[in-house]
DNA sequence: CTATTACGGATAATTGGTGTCCTGATTCTC
DNA sequence: GAGAATCAGGACACCAATTATCCGTAATAG
């Protein structure tokens, strides 16, 4: 650690500072927790976008166009009509981190240059480039060994009697509200 | 490699389908090939903004402010005054691309989250922020451990003839214009 | 003194994430 | 079959941050 061997310039003065670029938008957020808020639930099965929203204080409507994605992505399962909903579109420990990520974010190329517009001959060889890419890599390589049930299971070792978003710290077996229907708000 | 178990929801006609946000801006690759081009010419020194803008015909203004970003960092330092400009503030061997990506972006905290404004109690427990930090400091390893003089001898050994941004691919000894005054443009 | 160059504030332009709304399609319940 | 619930998706407004420009000031070489 201790990178930090440039002081950061971050100056409140300065609006040439940014203070926060490279990083995940607040889709990837809300996603991640919405996930990790349904497979905590065990195999409860079409949750609306109305009760996840409510959950985490989060608008609906912008909620609804991220489930819209992951469902594309296959990470979803919609299910319209009455008494429709989400749920997961596959088995909790088959998705990770990076993909969730890769949906709210799309390809994330963590640098690129507009080599044609310059005078570089460089290309594939450039040094930047390549240690961009590797960079971004290993950032990938690490979200990529993280599945919801890995949170799932990390949250029930954390906290067993804690609340998230309304999750009992539930026993490994069965959360509060079994498999079926008869959702109630 | 081969993450790309998403389908990679990019298509067009989505809005809500993001090209690449989680990404290094223009500055940093503005500053990179900048600093690069500083380095490339050996010691020469003082060289204007002028100069590196038209280099990579990329707008004068805005370059200013980057160095002057740069310069705060001392990463750069600059000479006021006619026949003034800027040179590295440390050798090319002190300086990473991760000290230039941090002043360009900011701290860069790749993922957090407003766990204060949801009901959710895991706080430091929470296996997603652990591991979008492990993500996060993976990269910056990455990118801290390539310097400018690693981009220079890099460039040496893949094009001892092409061009770069005007800088002849020299002979390790040192480059074209040698070290002294005599800037003609 | 004068030309040159960096410094830094103010501000405009542009892009992209965020958020809302409305119409339509699907499916459950009665 | 009627009606309610819920997802699908397009159109659009909003807002914040990056990008870009301009101008007056300060410093320095000659
Ligand atoms: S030096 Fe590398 S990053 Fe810069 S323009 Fe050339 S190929 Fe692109
Ligand atoms: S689960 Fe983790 S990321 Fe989500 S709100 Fe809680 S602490 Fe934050």
């Amino acid at each position: 650690m201790e990178w930090g061997l440039v002081p950061a310039v971050g100056s409140a003065a300065n609006p040439y500072s940014r203070e926060s670029v490279v990083r995940y938008t607040q889709s990837t957020e809300w996603a991640l927790d919405s996930l990790f808020f349904i497979a905590a639930h065990g195999d409860r099965q079409d949750f609306s976008v109305e009760e996840i929203a409510k959950a985490q204080q989060v608008s609906p409507s912008y909620l609804a166009k991220i489930f819209q994605q992951l469902t594309k992505a296959g990470i979803l399962r919609s299910h319209r009509g009455a008494k429709g909903g989400y749920s997961l579109g596959r088995l909790p420990e088959q998705i990770t981190l990076l993909d969730v990520a890769t949906v709210c974010e799309g390809s994330i190329p963590l640098y690129d240059c507009n080599a044609p517009a310059k005078s570089c001959s460089l290309g594939a060889k450039c040094l930047i480039l390549s240690t961009f890419r590797e960079a971004e890599r290993r950032m990938q390589e690490t979200l990529n060994g993280v599945t919801l049930q890995d949170l799932v299971e990390s949250m029930r070792r954390n906290m067993s009697q804690a609340t998230w978003l309304g999750v009992e710290g539930a026993p490994a077996g069965r959360p509060a509200e079994a498999s079926a229907p008869a959702r109630k708000n």
